[in-house]
DNA sequence: AATGAATGAGACTTCATTCAT
DNA sequence: CATGAATGAAGTCTCATTCAT
């Protein structure tokens, strides 16, 4: 599983030698590790303190030797996953290829990361409101290494010359559409089994990122009138 | 105020003489409008029936008189600001134009929503999870109404040849896109006042939507790249 | 059904000639079988006011125009009902016979009713409770009519020479082992229909009546010492 | 009294001293009991948490730590009490004796239990309304130990032959008969304080169980046609 | 460090009753 | 006399957090 320790094996004793620093390390993740199941299953709405015990095997006053508080454990869910997530896209978007197949990677990266850990979409659709500061903190990580990719590929010339303020503008309304795409195509209410997202999704955010979503009309084509601001208008 | 009554002043003595159901409408809207405003400050969560019927002014017991749970009027309250708020998009996009005008007048108009009703942002964000239903509703209600938006304009010609499926893909994707661009640049977590919506992010909305992300590259241009599928690749 | 009102028919012009003492009764009679219906679907905990008056087709407030409180009215159920019942009793039991044979009749005949009137059972039963001001009143009654009967029976030789302390005794046992025997037979939780009580109920109910629980012992017998009084008296 | 804790002494510091355990089983039966004298002080209906907290001296919460619901409780209280009175009745009823005699002593015995634990006789009066669970439990349990009795009666013939349907129909006429008198000449509203039970009840209950109510006509007698059964036998 | 009992605030909801229309 | 909206007390239960053991 992605996010759990991984503690170094040590030889032969390793169960039953451990640290005190171990021991303290290795309850704080089973706390972690059943806060995220709970909050995956139920929501952050019934995460209470009991039941996240309940889930780690451990005492409810256990709870405080780790957490000062129910929130601060809520908070670090979402940024300590959202990491996780963010290596799994890099490891599946090393080919090389423009800057359009690979975004195009990283979307299906995405979805794919939502099979392997079905919790996130709860976790990450909820934390907004339920997690805030953590949310905050997760949206700042995504937003920048999201931002510096398209800047890059603007510096490459494979993605049109937006500034600096744009491609920031861009990048949340990428994630926004990610977002609602995951509710809308990636739910399954009934066992929380996350199914392949559909083609079409697929094609649909490939066109609209590569040509735009309004046809060029007459051949004088650029005349985008949305820009208002920009030419004589 | 968009979503409240407004009783005909029936000539002098409007104020004091109300009907029976005139006062039993009066009484449902106080509730109503006190969830509005309770939900904008404070958030579904903390809308606890003590607390609107507080901001109402009347007492508890009144509340049961009129909703059957505290989820029903929490259900009822996005549909029902939702449809003001298409009503007032609606008003503000009359002009002709091209597809790409109108959605920029639209996208605007959102934003100038926003700071009529600013109680709207909130009670759209926390809906999903507070109020399922009545989320859901409002979704389908708007989803169906941009989508039919995009048909007419597909089959005018404005619009790029998507399927049925991938516009409903992008209506999703533009709805998560502003309800994200709408957090980002619209809150103000302070007082709840909304500040209008900055210059680059309307330029690269509409640039987005006008000629995509991406740059065409070397001439052959059309081979969107993302579509891997493709035979080209 | 026995407890309804039988307002005389007047003529033709029955339905819609009424004097207003009349319509007054017959609202007041509206809630009362109101009341009477609710209760034995529900019990007297769930017969509040208002949905007495939604089973009665009267507004909430008209209830109070004819009870003074809630309780007036659960209080007026039994005694009016039981007057009802011992009626009917006592229509079964006419012929003549034996005291032993018209008891019999009798109990049969209670069990008769409970089929006629299945509410009764339950509120015969919740009355102890619920309405117990009603509930006195009720067994006074029952009480007096049954200890007449068998002192009449002792008079004429054919009951047992017990005092009028013990008659009272019995008649208190007598109608205690009726409820129970009611409940325990009588009852059929799903659909409320009552069906007829088994042989060996009556069978036992005779028996013990007839010839007492205990089997003379050898020719000494008598010298029961729980009938302490007898002896020497 | 009868179903209070009765803790080990434990040497000299028993009182300060008390392992988490002990204090524990405490708590819980500091409720029980609390939930004992309110119920038998005003009943099951205003036997609310609050007060049974109160009475108990703990937090409201406290009492979800030891019973998942209020009915839970409520519906131990009768079988318990239940269990010490058939113990404090067999107690009663060691000696030797016929039958009929060991029968009076159980049925003095029973007012003498009432009289030990004055709450009694309103919690199992009520019960069968607000605790059915416990109720039911209760009644099987007391029901199938008479049953034994009167069965063991028959075999060494101090019973009459009835046949085992018609001693449980027996039974319950005893318990209902029981419980009527017991509310009627055990209960004392003003004070709670139980008092003797009159001699005339003994003399009645003794009376009918060994001769049957009704005397034997002239001789023909027997055709008392309610016992059916009889004739052939 | 671990435990788990204790706390008490606060949430939703029901209901008998009142009273202006 | 009928209506039905308004009232507010009371009830059950949940939960984050504390603290003595």
């Amino acid at each position: 599983m992605p996010t759990s320790v991984r503690l170094p094996t040590k030889g032969k004793l390793a169960r039953t030698k451990l640290t005190r620093a171990e021991r303290n390390e290795l309850t704080r993740q089973k706390l972690f590790d059943a806060a995220r199941k709970v909050v995956g299953r139920l929501g952050y709405a019934e995460a209470s303190v009991s039941r996240i015990t309940a889930e780690a095997g451990v005492a409810q006053g256990t709870f405080y030797n780790y957490f000062v508080t129910r929130q601060d454990l809520l908070d670090e869910l979402l940024p300590e996953i959202g990491k996780d997530m963010l290596r799994f896209i890099q490891e599946r978007t090393r080919g090389e290829g423009s800057e359009a197949v690979r975004e195009a990677d990283r979307f299906r990266a995405f979805f794919d990361y939502l099979k392997e850990v079905p919790e996130f979409l709860r976790i990450l659709n909820e934390a907004e409101l339920f997690a805030p500061a953590g949310y905050q903190q997760h949206i700042r990580t995504v937003a920048g290494a999201y931002a510096r990719l398209l800047r890059r590929g603007r510096e490459k010339g494979e993605v049109q010359a937006f500034s600096d303020e744009e491609i920031e503008v861009l990048v949340h309304m990428l994630m926004g559409a990610r977002g609602y795409l995951s509710q809308r195509y990636a739910y399954t209410d009934t066992d929380q089994s996350v199914t392949t997202v559909p083609d079409h999704v697929l094609s649909a955010y490939g066109k609209l990122l590569a040509g735009g979503l309004f046809a060029e009309q007459q051949g004088a084509a650029q005349a985008k009138p949305i820009r208002r601001k920009r030419g004589g208008r």
